[in-house]
DNA sequence: TATTGTTATACTCTATAACTATA
DNA sequence: TATAGTTATAGAGTATAACAATA
């Protein structure tokens, strides 16, 4: 308060902190509603757009080690949100799949995640929303992060050196 | 990869998710070469610009909870960095204070945060590094975070409602 | 009685490594 | 021997509540 410091530079890194904890935090209160945690809703997308994918593959997408895909989809399996089906050519994989409801359920997430969006880039204009993207999208492709699929922003986005914190 | 859908909206809450991520995590790397946690140096940086304030202010500026910033403390102060000083007003109170080392510790830091920002904004030209500065500060406004100095990025920014994930 | 700081406890999330079954 | 999935265990991070000192 009693000393404002420079707000030229160095503040912008901790905006995209800020704001994509906040964009973050608030997908996360949509996704409960629906009764799903980031993890469960991150597993479902990935699934819905790579039927059959194995758990290895898919840990992999989300950056995730494969014990930890294990019980996310043990949850989403009893909810009979998901299916493992044995793969035939290879009997150790399994064929992830995504039952009718688990289908359904992807849908109204994808709305909520339409939601989400609109609601976050509420304050701009739609020139704005359109630069604010081209401009994050020339970032992360400077970054190396891939706009497609790989490495859903749920589980652990983005960690791409070895641990972020363990200097204790 | 064979179907790749809507590409206009509902990709940019994602992406400030992604890189705000990016931009945590290597910011947290720089911190640990400096042998500070992302706790340890947003402590540091509020008592270097609020000197003098209690304990329970601090961790109001934190968002966090008065006994998480005890531990933080205790490793700052035994490393030196920080002192505790008993209020002569009111003794509940401590003081707290950087040392000398924690301001020279404070401005090697905010060298590594400038360091940060230009690596993090390399991608983008000048020109587009300020329009990205200025959508994300109309951003944060529109949303009611506060561009000054509370509620640092480091601990648990922004989390605005109760818990993020806590359905299971 | 209320408040500052502290301690003790428990809970959540996550990774590591050992294990099985297939190949 | 190598790989997919699983289980068991341990570690980090965090919040909640009970506590002591001061007001």
């Amino acid at each position: 308060m009693a000393t404002t410091p420079r707000v030229g530079s160095r503040r912008t890194a901790f905006l995209l902190s800020q704001l994509g904890s906040l964009s973050a935090a608030r997908f996360a209160e949509r996704t409960r509603e629906l009764g799903l945690t980031p993890s469960d809703a991150g597993t479902l997308r990935l699934i819905g757009r790579n039927p059959g994918m194995s758990q290895r593959v898919l840990a992999d997408r989300m950056g995730a080690v494969p014990s930890r895909v294990v019980p996310v989809l043990d949850s989403l399996e009893t909810r009979g949100l998901v299916e493992r089906v044995r793969s035939s050519a290879d009997r150790r994989n399994y064929e992830l799949h995504l039952t009718a409801a688990g289908q359904a359920l992807l849908g109204r997430l994808r709305a909520a995640a339409e939601k989400h969006e609109s609601e976050l880039l509420g304050p701009l204009t739609a020139e704005q929303s359109a630069e604010l993207a081209r401009l994050l999208a020339l970032l992360a492709g400077g970054h190396g992060l891939d706009l497609d699929a790989h490495r859903e922003t749920t589980m652990r986005a983005a960690d791409p050196g070895k641990r972020t914190a363990g200097g204790k």
